[in-house]
DNA sequence: TGCAAAGATACAAACGTTTGCACAAATCGC
DNA sequence: GCGATTTGTGCAAACGTTTGTATCTTTGCA
């Protein structure tokens, strides 16, 4: 591989000129600076990036770090972030957890040693805080998205949870649904604690009861939706605001199990716009989160440095499972 | 941040001892060994993992690039892989082309210049040829998958494409269908002119005529696919064998739109089990490519130094969509 | 005891860039 | 035309590892 010696060499000036000539800098004669780039070209000269981010201290690397890459909100996201890091020149590295806070400890070593230029961070659901995070990255730029750590400094992209599970809650009101139950996540994640938030505010302002008996924590897989949904037929419940997507999907299992149908008899919206959720029967009324410009706004966030809070809207978009009287068109 | 510098000065030694006692080379007292680990321990060491890439002359970072992050089929394919090269100590720096051969050069640039250990790829659909993928890579391994270019070295995972479009295709007539098209690929991919072979080798071993009109080319995503649905209908076919899964989509949604019963009148199967074919009514019957098993292969392969071509099989999965006497079960 | 072999460590040169400082040449103001 | 500034390059020291070779020490064996 030709270095920048190489060239140095072939034009009888120094490497310093060369690396100077190549990386834009001012100080350099046009003249000068054509004729490297002409010979850098012809002798296929390709820049060794490590041992610029050695001599530099860091990396043109943004790290990545999420659950689970197959979920199509993480997928989104990253198509967000990677579109806009890769044309500011930096390149992505993706770490999955599979929510677990042991792997997420790892990856985020392996990030540090790779001395990336900044961590992109939403962390597995069972992390209690944010303390590992602090200590492993140390100054590393942190920008968390998602699943945050409120306590943890740096910028941080979140959905309104609070917001949009008010409006699905409202809109299932609205549509006529009375007992209202919820399959909320883990409470070690503000994001749920917020969803359950904005649910119990819906119910309450339109006069409804909050009862904590139809809360049904910790679910965000299809497996424990179906089983709080069957928890929450037997209580009698008529609908249900679920905080993920694919425990709406397990309740929709389990009314079908029941023969309940839906949306006659029960509602349902989720959230996180999974690509299935328009596709199934009944298609499912869910909150998009706009995943692809949270990524966006994460990348953006560490490119320009910056510190705050930013709150991506979320939308409803009704579809069949929350219809009551199934008035629903094409 | 602590070097190993400083740990040898801390003990009285030379950096090299350190180098050595921490990589494990057996040229080194147990004691001393121990020593070492301990103060690096104590004074937080973290490898500085740039600093030993530029000097050996490559990195612990493998590439992967694929055209979509957010297609189930690829991020299974990263699912797996990732999970076989962490265990190995190896990193994971992804790119999407976005199936545009204009990234995926940049792509492979990038990982180059990063002096990756390896690239694992699988191809933009209209790359037309791999002469770009050796140009820049050069003496990098390279590890194909899914869909790869035959004349190019190294190791290759393919599907059983042809087997699998066979078995689908045969599927098809067994359930009573007789005038069956395909919904064929970009015949840029090796993978989608076997495929088509298949399809085709399961009509004459049926006594069936092959018919070049019903072979609509260029169909992967859902528009196309309702588009091809329209002109499948409109040439009497009353069956498709889809080369993918969201052209499969696309023609459910042409019968739909013209009023015709699936899987009693017409009959589908596509190919790719992305999560929605499970999940839509009709059920999409499909081909299951394994591509978390595909990704896993791919990782061996490149930490064994494999060069030859596996074949991962592929796998019908019969649900509602072809099953024309609808006699579905649950 | 002596000598060879093996065992453990030190030395120093890389790897390919970047960058502060020095220095020469060119330009400028007066 | 002279000192002061600007402009363009060169020099050399990093950045933190790894590793071939050399050196020193210990061990084993006759």
């Amino acid at each position: 591989m030709t270095t920048i010696r190489d060239i140095a060499r072939a034009l009888g000036i120094t490497p310093s000129t060369v690396s100077r000539a190549l990386s834009g800098n001012p100080r350099v004669k046009e003249e000068t600076r054509r004729a490297v780039e002409k010979t850098a070209r012809e002798m296929g000269y390709e820049r060794n990036v490590v041992a610029a981010n050695l001599r530099k201290g860091r990396s043109m690397i943004v790290g990545i770090v999420i659950p689970r890459i197959h979920r199509e909100f993480f997928s989104n996201c990253i198509g967000g972030a990677e579109s806009i890091l890769n044309q500011a020149g930096y390149s992505v590295l993706i770490c999955q957890t599979l929510e677990s806070v042991e792997a997420e400890i790892q990856a985020l070593k392996t990030l540090k040693n790779y001395r990336v230029a900044g961590v992109l961070l939403s962390h597995a659901i069972n992390a209690p805080n944010g303390d590992h995070v602090k200590e492993i990255l140390g100054n590393t730029p942190l920008i968390q998205f998602d699943r945050v750590f409120p306590d943890l400094p740096g910028a941080k992209i979140v959905g309104a949870n609070c917001d949009g599970a008010y409006k699905a809650t409202r809109h299932l009101i609205e549509a006529g649904y009375r007992k209202i139950g919820t399959l909320a996540g883990y409470m070690t994640s503000q994001a749920y604690v917020e969803r359950l938030a904005g649910y119990r505010m819906a119910l309450e302002d339109a006069g409804l009861p909050f009862d904590e008996k139809l809360v049904y924590y910790n679910t965000i897989v299809r497996e424990t939706g179906y089983e709080a949904g069957l928890k929450a037929i037997k209580a009698g419940c008529d609908a249900l605001y679920s905080a993920g997507a694919f425990s709406a999907l397990g309740a929709i299992d389990a009314l079908k199990e029941k023969g309940i149908r839906a949306p006659e008899d029960f509602g349902i919206v989720g959230t996180a716009n999974e690509g299935f959720t328009a596709l199934m029967t009944p298609s499912l009324s869910t909150l998009n989160q706009h995943p692809f410009e949270m990524g966006e706004a994460a990348a953006h966030a560490f490119l320009e440095g910056r510190l705050d809070t930013q709150v991506i809207p979320m939308e409803l978009i009704e579809r069949q499972s929350s219809n009551k009287n199934n008035t629903w068109q094409k």
